[in-house]
DNA sequence: ATACGCCTGGACCAATCGGTCCAATCCTGT
DNA sequence: ACAGGATTGGACCGATTGGTCCAGGCGTAT
Protein backbone atom coordinates (compact mmCIF):
# COMPACT_ATOMS: atom_id res chain seq x y z
CA UNK A 1 0.00 0.00 0.00
CA UNK A 2 0.90 3.99 -0.68
CA UNK A 3 3.53 2.36 -2.94
CA UNK A 4 6.85 4.92 -3.19
CA UNK A 5 6.08 7.74 -5.23
CA UNK A 6 7.60 7.38 -8.75
CA UNK A 7 10.07 10.26 -9.36
CA UNK A 8 10.28 10.18 -12.77
CA UNK A 9 8.40 13.87 -13.80
CA UNK A 10 8.16 12.06 -17.26
CA UNK A 11 5.11 10.20 -16.05
CA UNK A 12 2.30 10.82 -18.33
CA UNK A 13 -0.99 12.80 -16.74
CA UNK A 14 -3.21 10.10 -16.20
CA UNK A 15 -0.83 8.22 -14.39
CA UNK A 16 0.24 11.19 -12.34
CA UNK A 17 -3.40 11.66 -11.50
CA UNK A 18 -3.72 8.06 -10.43
CA UNK A 19 -0.65 8.05 -8.12
CA UNK A 20 -1.76 11.51 -6.73
CA UNK A 21 -5.05 10.51 -5.98
CA UNK A 22 -4.14 7.33 -4.41
CA UNK A 23 -1.96 9.04 -1.92
CA UNK A 24 -4.13 11.55 -0.86
CA UNK A 25 -6.74 9.04 -0.68
CA UNK A 26 -4.90 6.64 1.60
CA UNK A 27 -3.78 9.36 4.50
CA UNK A 28 -7.09 11.77 4.23
CA UNK A 29 -9.77 9.25 2.71
CA UNK A 30 -12.07 9.64 -0.42
CA UNK A 31 -14.29 12.48 1.09
CA UNK A 32 -11.19 13.98 2.80
CA UNK A 33 -9.13 14.83 -0.14
CA UNK A 34 -10.10 16.96 -2.31
CA UNK A 35 -10.33 17.83 -6.17
CA UNK A 36 -8.35 20.90 -5.66
CA UNK A 37 -5.44 19.43 -3.51
CA UNK A 38 -5.52 16.05 -6.17
CA UNK A 39 -4.87 18.27 -9.28
CA UNK A 40 -1.81 20.27 -7.53
CA UNK A 41 -0.17 16.71 -5.90
CA UNK A 42 -0.70 15.85 -9.46
CA UNK A 43 0.18 19.02 -11.44
CA UNK A 44 -2.50 18.73 -13.51
CA UNK A 45 -5.05 21.00 -14.68
CA UNK A 46 -8.94 20.36 -14.45
CA UNK A 47 -9.54 19.67 -18.02
CA UNK A 48 -6.98 16.82 -17.90
CA UNK A 49 -9.11 15.00 -15.12
CA UNK A 50 -12.21 15.10 -16.80
CA UNK A 51 -10.92 14.50 -19.84
CA UNK A 52 -9.13 10.81 -18.58
CA UNK A 53 -12.15 10.76 -15.65
CA UNK A 54 -15.56 11.73 -17.55
CA UNK A 55 -16.95 10.27 -13.96
CA UNK A 56 -14.63 12.54 -12.05
CA UNK A 57 -14.00 11.84 -8.32
CA UNK A 58 -15.19 8.23 -8.46
CA UNK A 59 -13.66 7.36 -11.14
CA UNK A 60 -10.41 8.21 -10.14
CA UNK A 61 -10.67 6.19 -6.68
CA UNK A 62 -11.49 3.63 -8.06
CA UNK A 63 -8.45 3.46 -10.25
CA UNK A 64 -6.49 4.54 -7.73
CA UNK A 65 -7.47 1.83 -5.84
CA UNK A 66 -7.24 -1.05 -8.47
CA UNK A 67 -3.75 -0.16 -8.68
CA UNK A 68 -3.02 0.24 -5.34
CA UNK A 69 -4.52 -3.37 -5.41
CA UNK A 70 -2.45 -4.49 -7.89
CA UNK A 71 0.32 -3.30 -6.26
CA UNK A 72 -0.60 -5.13 -3.42
CA UNK A 73 -0.81 -8.36 -5.02
CA UNK A 74 2.47 -8.04 -6.18
CA UNK A 75 3.96 -7.45 -2.81
CA UNK A 76 1.91 -10.54 -1.38
CA UNK A 77 3.42 -12.54 -4.92
CA UNK A 78 7.37 -11.32 -4.37
CA UNK A 79 7.03 -11.96 -0.55
CA UNK A 80 6.06 -15.49 -1.40
CA UNK A 81 7.78 -16.11 -4.31
CA UNK A 82 10.70 -17.51 -2.65
CA UNK A 83 9.34 -18.51 0.29
CA UNK A 84 10.26 -22.19 2.54
CA UNK A 85 6.87 -22.21 3.67
CA UNK A 86 3.80 -20.41 4.65
CA UNK A 87 5.07 -18.85 7.80
CA UNK A 88 7.99 -17.55 5.88
CA UNK A 89 6.16 -16.20 3.03
CA UNK A 90 4.30 -14.71 5.62
CA UNK A 91 6.74 -13.10 7.95
CA UNK A 92 8.10 -11.61 4.79
CA UNK A 93 5.29 -9.90 3.62
CA UNK A 94 4.57 -8.19 7.34
CA UNK A 95 8.01 -6.74 7.15
CA UNK A 96 7.67 -5.39 3.59
CA UNK A 97 4.17 -4.10 4.47
CA UNK A 98 5.92 -2.28 7.84
CA UNK A 99 8.66 -0.92 5.86
CA UNK A 100 6.03 0.75 3.19
CA UNK A 101 3.90 2.17 6.26
CA UNK A 102 7.58 3.73 7.22
CA UNK A 103 7.77 5.23 4.25
CA UNK A 104 4.53 7.38 4.21
CA UNK A 105 5.67 8.56 7.44
CA UNK A 106 3.36 6.58 9.28
CA UNK A 107 0.41 8.14 7.63
CA UNK A 108 -0.86 5.60 5.06
CA UNK A 109 -4.21 4.06 5.36
CA UNK A 110 -5.28 1.09 3.44
CA UNK A 111 -6.06 2.41 0.07
CA UNK A 112 -8.83 0.17 -0.40
CA UNK A 113 -10.69 0.64 2.87
CA UNK A 114 -10.45 4.56 2.79
CA UNK A 115 -13.33 3.74 0.08
CA UNK A 116 -15.78 1.87 2.72
CA UNK A 117 -16.11 5.58 4.30
CA UNK A 118 -17.73 6.59 1.01
CA UNK A 119 -21.09 7.66 0.81
CA UNK A 120 -23.15 4.94 2.94
CA UNK A 121 -25.45 4.72 0.43
CA UNK A 122 -23.66 3.96 -2.87
CA UNK A 123 -22.90 0.19 -2.31
CA UNK A 124 -20.77 0.37 -5.56
CA UNK A 125 -17.57 1.19 -3.77
CA UNK A 126 -18.08 -1.36 -0.94
CA UNK A 127 -18.75 -3.52 -4.19
CA UNK A 128 -15.09 -3.39 -5.59
CA UNK A 129 -14.05 -2.94 -1.65
CA UNK A 130 -14.69 -6.47 -1.23
CA UNK A 131 -13.54 -7.70 -4.88
CA UNK A 132 -10.32 -6.32 -3.89
CA UNK A 133 -9.95 -7.93 -0.44
CA UNK A 134 -10.95 -11.02 -1.79
CA UNK A 135 -8.78 -10.79 -4.63
CA UNK A 136 -5.40 -10.65 -1.69
CA UNK A 137 -7.10 -13.64 0.58
CA UNK A 138 -7.26 -15.82 -2.94
CA UNK A 139 -3.55 -14.01 -3.67
CA UNK A 140 -2.20 -15.82 0.05
CA UNK A 141 -4.74 -18.69 -0.29
CA UNK A 142 -2.94 -20.03 -3.62
CA UNK A 143 0.56 -19.54 -1.92
CA UNK A 144 -0.70 -21.64 0.81
CA UNK A 145 -2.18 -24.11 -1.23
CA UNK A 146 1.31 -24.37 -3.14
CA UNK A 147 3.05 -24.31 0.34
CA UNK A 148 1.43 -27.72 1.20
CA UNK A 149 -0.88 -26.28 3.76
CA UNK A 150 -4.88 -28.67 3.21
CA UNK A 151 -7.15 -27.00 0.90
CA UNK A 152 -9.42 -26.14 3.51
CA UNK A 153 -6.84 -24.82 6.16
CA UNK A 154 -5.31 -22.55 3.18
CA UNK A 155 -8.75 -20.49 3.26
CA UNK A 156 -8.61 -19.75 7.03
CA UNK A 157 -4.49 -19.21 6.81
CA UNK A 158 -5.24 -16.40 4.33
CA UNK A 159 -8.27 -14.72 6.34
CA UNK A 160 -6.43 -15.07 9.30
CA UNK A 161 -3.16 -13.23 7.84
CA UNK A 162 -5.56 -10.75 6.36
CA UNK A 163 -6.63 -9.93 9.47
CA UNK A 164 -4.13 -9.74 11.33
CA UNK A 165 -2.65 -7.45 9.09
CA UNK A 166 -5.43 -5.33 8.32
CA UNK A 167 -5.98 -4.58 12.29
CA UNK A 168 -2.56 -4.33 12.76
CA UNK A 169 -2.52 -1.59 9.98
CA UNK A 170 -4.58 -0.02 11.75
CA UNK A 171 -3.11 -0.25 15.16
CA UNK A 172 0.12 1.06 14.00
CA UNK A 173 -1.78 3.99 12.23
CA UNK A 174 -2.70 5.12 15.33
CA UNK A 175 0.15 4.44 16.94
CA UNK A 176 2.37 5.76 14.70
CA UNK A 177 4.34 2.99 14.90
CA UNK A 178 5.08 -0.36 12.53
CA UNK A 179 6.24 -2.56 15.26
CA UNK A 180 2.82 -4.49 15.79
CA UNK A 181 3.02 -5.13 12.07
CA UNK A 182 6.58 -6.96 12.31
CA UNK A 183 5.36 -9.00 15.74
CA UNK A 184 2.33 -10.73 13.47
CA UNK A 185 4.17 -13.46 12.76
CA UNK A 186 4.18 -14.43 16.51
CA UNK A 187 0.21 -14.87 16.00
CA UNK A 188 0.26 -17.25 13.25
CA UNK A 189 -0.68 -20.79 14.37
CA UNK B 1 -19.53 -0.01 18.10
CA UNK B 2 -22.78 1.67 16.29
CA UNK B 3 -24.58 1.00 19.57
CA UNK B 4 -28.61 0.57 19.00
CA UNK B 5 -30.22 4.01 19.01
CA UNK B 6 -32.17 4.85 22.28
CA UNK B 7 -35.68 5.69 21.32
CA UNK B 8 -36.20 7.81 24.22
CA UNK B 9 -37.35 11.44 22.24
CA UNK B 10 -37.05 13.10 26.01
CA UNK B 11 -33.24 12.31 25.29
CA UNK B 12 -31.39 16.13 25.98
CA UNK B 13 -30.28 17.48 23.17
CA UNK B 14 -26.59 17.52 23.76
CA UNK B 15 -26.75 13.93 23.84
CA UNK B 16 -28.93 14.18 20.60
CA UNK B 17 -26.18 15.46 18.90
CA UNK B 18 -23.56 13.20 20.13
CA UNK B 19 -25.42 9.83 19.05
CA UNK B 20 -26.61 11.06 15.73
CA UNK B 21 -23.08 12.55 15.27
CA UNK B 22 -21.51 8.71 15.94
CA UNK B 23 -23.82 7.10 13.68
CA UNK B 24 -22.95 9.23 10.78
CA UNK B 25 -19.47 9.24 11.31
CA UNK B 26 -19.67 5.36 11.81
CA UNK B 27 -20.70 4.87 8.31
CA UNK B 28 -19.49 7.65 6.86
CA UNK B 29 -16.40 8.95 8.28
CA UNK B 30 -15.15 12.24 9.36
CA UNK B 31 -15.56 13.96 6.30
CA UNK B 32 -18.36 12.32 4.73
CA UNK B 33 -20.85 13.40 7.29
CA UNK B 34 -21.72 17.02 7.28
CA UNK B 35 -22.89 19.56 9.99
CA UNK B 36 -26.44 19.59 8.46
CA UNK B 37 -27.10 16.20 8.45
CA UNK B 38 -25.86 15.66 11.83
CA UNK B 39 -27.94 18.50 12.45
CA UNK B 40 -31.19 16.84 10.69
CA UNK B 41 -30.21 13.43 12.33
CA UNK B 42 -29.96 14.78 16.10
CA UNK B 43 -33.24 17.09 14.86
CA UNK B 44 -31.39 19.68 16.79
CA UNK B 45 -30.75 23.49 15.69
CA UNK B 46 -27.37 24.75 14.71
CA UNK B 47 -27.41 27.29 17.20
CA UNK B 48 -27.34 24.07 20.04
CA UNK B 49 -24.41 22.83 18.56
CA UNK B 50 -21.94 25.70 19.24
CA UNK B 51 -23.23 26.08 22.22
CA UNK B 52 -22.73 22.77 23.58
CA UNK B 53 -19.68 22.24 21.52
CA UNK B 54 -18.10 25.48 20.72
CA UNK B 55 -14.96 23.92 18.81
CA UNK B 56 -17.98 22.53 16.24
CA UNK B 57 -17.09 19.67 14.82
CA UNK B 58 -14.11 18.46 15.72
CA UNK B 59 -15.15 18.92 19.48
CA UNK B 60 -18.57 16.66 18.68
CA UNK B 61 -16.45 14.05 16.81
CA UNK B 62 -14.09 13.87 19.57
CA UNK B 63 -17.34 13.04 22.57
CA UNK B 64 -18.99 11.16 19.56
CA UNK B 65 -15.55 8.73 20.15
CA UNK B 66 -15.29 9.12 23.49
CA UNK B 67 -18.63 7.75 23.53
CA UNK B 68 -18.17 4.78 21.20
CA UNK B 69 -15.17 3.95 23.17
CA UNK B 70 -16.78 3.64 26.72
CA UNK B 71 -19.85 1.77 25.06
CA UNK B 72 -16.78 -0.87 23.75
CA UNK B 73 -15.04 -1.40 26.94
CA UNK B 74 -18.91 -1.82 28.31
CA UNK B 75 -18.97 -4.78 26.02
CA UNK B 76 -15.74 -5.99 26.60
CA UNK B 77 -16.39 -5.95 30.01
CA UNK B 78 -19.94 -7.50 29.68
CA UNK B 79 -18.16 -10.26 27.82
CA UNK B 80 -15.18 -11.39 29.94
CA UNK B 81 -16.70 -10.85 33.32
CA UNK B 82 -18.85 -14.32 33.40
CA UNK B 83 -16.36 -16.09 31.22
CA UNK B 84 -14.72 -19.37 32.53
CA UNK B 85 -11.89 -18.84 30.49
CA UNK B 86 -10.10 -16.26 28.12
CA UNK B 87 -11.22 -17.92 25.01
CA UNK B 88 -14.59 -17.94 26.38
CA UNK B 89 -15.15 -14.48 26.98
CA UNK B 90 -13.02 -13.15 23.49
CA UNK B 91 -15.97 -15.56 22.09
CA UNK B 92 -18.79 -14.20 23.51
CA UNK B 93 -17.02 -10.62 22.37
CA UNK B 94 -16.93 -11.62 18.73
CA UNK B 95 -20.21 -12.63 19.12
CA UNK B 96 -22.09 -9.27 20.78
CA UNK B 97 -19.95 -6.98 18.30
CA UNK B 98 -21.05 -9.27 15.16
CA UNK B 99 -24.83 -8.58 16.33
CA UNK B 100 -24.02 -4.99 16.93
CA UNK B 101 -22.64 -5.06 13.15
CA UNK B 102 -25.78 -6.80 11.77
CA UNK B 103 -28.17 -4.31 13.64
CA UNK B 104 -26.18 -1.41 11.64
CA UNK B 105 -27.17 -2.52 8.27
CA UNK B 106 -23.88 -3.79 7.75
CA UNK B 107 -22.84 -0.35 6.94
CA UNK B 108 -21.09 0.61 10.62
CA UNK B 109 -17.15 0.90 10.42
CA UNK B 110 -15.57 1.26 13.68
CA UNK B 111 -16.30 4.68 15.35
CA UNK B 112 -12.73 5.23 16.69
CA UNK B 113 -11.21 4.98 12.81
CA UNK B 114 -13.14 7.00 11.29
CA UNK B 115 -10.72 9.74 12.78
CA UNK B 116 -8.12 8.89 11.45
CA UNK B 117 -8.70 9.40 8.29
CA UNK B 118 -8.96 13.04 9.40
CA UNK B 119 -7.19 15.81 7.92
CA UNK B 120 -3.59 14.15 8.19
CA UNK B 121 -1.51 16.99 9.33
CA UNK B 122 -3.95 17.17 13.07
CA UNK B 123 -2.26 14.31 15.12
CA UNK B 124 -4.77 15.15 18.03
CA UNK B 125 -7.60 12.90 16.17
CA UNK B 126 -4.61 10.17 15.68
CA UNK B 127 -3.73 10.55 19.44
CA UNK B 128 -6.94 10.28 20.90
CA UNK B 129 -7.60 7.05 18.34
CA UNK B 130 -4.30 5.22 19.90
CA UNK B 131 -5.41 6.29 23.50
CA UNK B 132 -9.41 4.48 22.90
CA UNK B 133 -7.32 1.37 21.04
CA UNK B 134 -4.50 1.16 24.10
CA UNK B 135 -7.53 1.65 26.29
CA UNK B 136 -9.52 -1.54 24.81
CA UNK B 137 -6.54 -3.64 24.68
CA UNK B 138 -5.86 -3.12 28.14
CA UNK B 139 -9.40 -3.68 29.32
CA UNK B 140 -9.38 -7.40 27.43
CA UNK B 141 -5.33 -7.62 29.22
CA UNK B 142 -7.19 -7.41 32.52
CA UNK B 143 -9.24 -9.84 31.97
CA UNK B 144 -6.51 -12.28 30.57
CA UNK B 145 -5.08 -11.50 33.33
CA UNK B 146 -7.40 -12.55 35.82
CA UNK B 147 -8.15 -15.52 34.02
CA UNK B 148 -4.57 -16.92 34.40
CA UNK B 149 -3.12 -15.95 31.33
CA UNK B 150 0.49 -15.02 32.14
CA UNK B 151 1.91 -11.17 32.32
CA UNK B 152 3.57 -11.05 28.83
CA UNK B 153 1.41 -13.55 26.94
CA UNK B 154 -2.03 -11.39 28.14
CA UNK B 155 -0.48 -8.42 26.34
CA UNK B 156 0.25 -10.20 23.19
CA UNK B 157 -3.08 -11.87 23.50
CA UNK B 158 -5.01 -8.79 23.95
CA UNK B 159 -3.29 -7.55 21.06
CA UNK B 160 -3.79 -10.07 18.65
CA UNK B 161 -7.57 -10.44 19.54
CA UNK B 162 -7.87 -6.39 18.56
CA UNK B 163 -6.53 -6.88 15.26
CA UNK B 164 -8.51 -9.92 14.78
CA UNK B 165 -11.50 -7.76 15.54
CA UNK B 166 -9.98 -4.84 13.62
CA UNK B 167 -9.43 -6.70 10.66
CA UNK B 168 -12.24 -9.10 10.57
CA UNK B 169 -14.78 -6.11 11.05
CA UNK B 170 -13.15 -4.49 8.11
CA UNK B 171 -13.60 -7.60 6.29
CA UNK B 172 -17.30 -7.60 7.25
CA UNK B 173 -18.13 -4.49 5.98
CA UNK B 174 -16.90 -4.78 2.67
CA UNK B 175 -18.47 -8.28 2.35
CA UNK B 176 -21.66 -6.71 4.37
CA UNK B 177 -21.94 -10.22 6.13
CA UNK B 178 -21.09 -10.69 9.93
CA UNK B 179 -19.80 -14.28 9.29
CA UNK B 180 -16.03 -13.53 9.77
CA UNK B 181 -16.53 -12.06 12.67
CA UNK B 182 -17.96 -15.05 14.00
CA UNK B 183 -15.26 -17.10 12.39
CA UNK B 184 -12.45 -15.20 14.81
CA UNK B 185 -12.43 -17.55 17.61
CA UNK B 186 -11.32 -20.32 15.67
CA UNK B 187 -7.94 -17.85 15.52
CA UNK B 188 -7.47 -17.53 18.83
CA UNK B 189 -4.44 -19.89 19.88
C1' DA C 1 1.86 22.86 -44.60
C1' DT C 2 -2.37 21.97 -43.29
C1' DA C 3 -5.91 19.76 -40.96
C1' DC C 4 -7.58 16.88 -37.42
C1' DG C 5 -7.18 14.50 -33.30
C1' DC C 6 -6.10 14.45 -28.34
C1' DC C 7 -4.96 16.98 -24.50
C1' DT C 8 -4.41 21.14 -21.68
C1' DG C 9 -5.31 25.41 -19.13
C1' DG C 10 -8.31 27.87 -16.49
C1' DA C 11 -12.52 30.79 -16.04
C1' DC C 12 -16.74 29.88 -14.23
C1' DC C 13 -20.73 27.63 -11.72
C1' DA C 14 -24.31 26.14 -8.32
C1' DA C 15 -24.29 23.70 -4.16
C1' DT C 16 -22.62 22.75 0.00
C1' DC C 17 -19.30 23.15 3.51
C1' DG C 18 -18.33 24.50 8.57
C1' DG C 19 -19.06 28.41 11.27
C1' DT C 20 -20.98 33.06 13.29
C1' DC C 21 -24.32 35.78 15.36
C1' DC C 22 -28.19 37.30 17.85
C1' DA C 23 -33.07 37.82 19.06
C1' DA C 24 -36.48 35.03 21.03
C1' DT C 25 -37.66 31.58 24.23
C1' DC C 26 -37.33 28.38 27.98
C1' DC C 27 -36.20 27.07 32.55
C1' DT C 28 -34.96 27.68 37.22
C1' DG C 29 -34.06 29.86 41.73
C1' DT C 30 -35.77 33.35 44.56
C1' DA D 1 -43.82 37.26 39.74
C1' DC D 2 -39.70 38.16 38.05
C1' DA D 3 -34.84 38.14 36.96
C1' DG D 4 -31.15 36.08 34.43
C1' DG D 5 -28.62 32.52 32.67
C1' DA D 6 -29.12 28.48 29.57
C1' DT D 7 -30.83 27.04 25.37
C1' DT D 8 -32.95 27.42 20.95
C1' DG D 9 -34.13 28.72 16.09
C1' DG D 10 -32.55 30.26 11.93
C1' DA D 11 -30.80 33.96 8.89
C1' DC D 12 -26.55 34.72 7.11
C1' DC D 13 -21.51 34.31 5.78
C1' DG D 14 -17.16 33.48 3.15
C1' DA D 15 -14.68 29.55 1.64
C1' DT D 16 -14.48 25.47 -0.69
C1' DT D 17 -16.52 21.63 -2.87
C1' DG D 18 -17.07 18.67 -7.23
C1' DG D 19 -18.16 19.62 -11.82
C1' DT D 20 -18.81 22.09 -16.61
C1' DC D 21 -17.26 24.19 -20.65
C1' DC D 22 -14.55 25.70 -24.28
C1' DA D 23 -10.75 28.25 -26.47
C1' DG D 24 -6.58 27.19 -27.77
C1' DG D 25 -1.94 24.32 -27.99
C1' DC D 26 0.31 20.39 -29.43
C1' DG D 27 1.56 16.32 -32.09
C1' DT D 28 1.01 13.52 -35.92
C1' DA D 29 -0.51 11.77 -40.42
C1' DT D 30 -1.27 13.23 -44.85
Amino acid sequence: MTPAKPNTPALPTKERLIWAAARLFHTQGYNGAGMTEILAEAKAPKGSLYHHFPNGKSDLALAAATMASDVMLRVIAASFAEAKDFNDGATTLCYKLAKLFDKSHHLAGCPVSAMLFQDAGNGEFQAHAARFYNGWIGEVEDHADRLGISVEDATHQAEHLFMLIQGAWQLARARRCSQVLRGIPRFLS
